[in-house]
DNA sequence: CAAGTTATGTAGCGGACGGTATAGAACCAT
DNA sequence: ATGGTTCTATACCGTCCGCTACATAACTTG
């Protein structure tokens, strides 16, 4: 019967987790890891290999707990036109406290260019979240509460521009006006005309 | 009379320039940036002070030979919803081609939260841009070009957030529809409607 | 008790990091 | 020729990097 561990894992991952996130991957070193996590050097890499391997678990845990749920949350309470304002709300909310930004779009930005399968976890979210507004945009159109002068696909893929934007400038300038303004503008593109006919 | 210099300084500052703009700053080493410089530490010591003031020359010069140069162009050579159109078409076509993306926004992300003259720095560019897309705005708000029906202010914010977020994407996911989309959906949201009377 | 398994702590490895010491080189002026 | 100034090359510094060796610890099972 092994040793059994003197750490708790997920407590040991929101320490790495927030680590990786606050200086990007290069920038964040082995030992700073193990003194956040309390962990030895032998214990952190028995426990998940290398820092590539415990930053993968990071990256991992972080994904599932954050635009997921939020998608999920707000896809299932809300009506479509209402879900796509508060995600705005909520991200341009969070970039303005939180001066980490988001993740995975610091982490595209920081290893996107060299690593195939980060390249790859990014387009899959992306995608994902791509989606989300697509679903949201094309329902509120059919019930008239969207512009539908315009493709969804095209509104879809600006809003996810624009969330990459919003989380870069939450790192390095998350000025109110800026934030509120581009979230301001961009519910105000999915309202139709007032001349638009109900379908 | 001192011994003259045995590089070229653009030459050895576009090499530096280069593996910044790729790797970032905490993944660039010195002895690696020698080797692209072709010079020995000393003497990109003695030329430059340090890494740090090696990069802050090289951003510098990046940052006054790109997007400044861009908006001198297109704002004096185009009527302001062109300049505009152009503008983004321009950001678009090059964060299709270059996985570098843009050193600027680069830097923000790696460096905006935890260095105070990068973030003021970013704080300066980004004003700068956000001015350029008012002007324009401006400009063809007041000559019917460009819809009036919501705050210039905003319409520029939504632009810029969205230069940043092109610029992250060129480096992890830079596929042509969701760039295209995006600027095709954000010129659109320019146009006035067709019963928008001319002022 | 011993055996087996995994976890942890101290100490250390080889190599990379930003930067420096020092000697000699390259130039002009006297 | 010497003197003065800055530039460059080789070698090196102290420290940090990701990671490992090895002894001991912690647990269950027989």
């Amino acid at each position: 019967m092994p040793r059994p561990r003197g750490f708790d894992e997920d407590t040991v991952l929101d320490a790495a987790t927030d680590l990786f996130w606050r200086r990007g991957y290069a920038a964040t070193s082995v030992r700073d890891l193990g003194a956040a996590m309390r962990l030895s050097a032998p214990s952190l890499y028995n426990a998940f290999g290398d820092k590539q391997g415990l930053f993968a678990r990071c990256l991992d845990r972080y994904l599932d707990g954050t635009m997921r749920a939020r998608i999920r949350r707000l896809e299932s309470g809300k009506p479509p036109r209402r879900a796509i304002e508060a995600f705005l709300g909520e991200i341009v909310a969070a970039s303005l406290e939180d001066p980490r930004g988001c993740l995975l779009v610091n982490v595209a930005q920081e290893l996107g260019p060299h690593d195939a399968a980060i390249a790859s976890l990014v387009a899959a979210r992306t995608a994902e979240l791509e989606g989300f507004f697509l679903r949201a945009l094309r329902a509120g159109q059919a019930e008239g509460r969207i512009d539908a002068g315009l493709p969804a696909e095209d509104m879809a893929r600006l809003l996810t521009t624009t969330v990459f934007g919003l989380r870069v400038l939450a790192r390095s300038r998350p000025d109110r006006a800026l934030l509120h303004g581009a979230a301001r503008q961009a519910i105000a593109m999915l309202i139709p005309p007032a001349k638009e006919p109900a379908p």
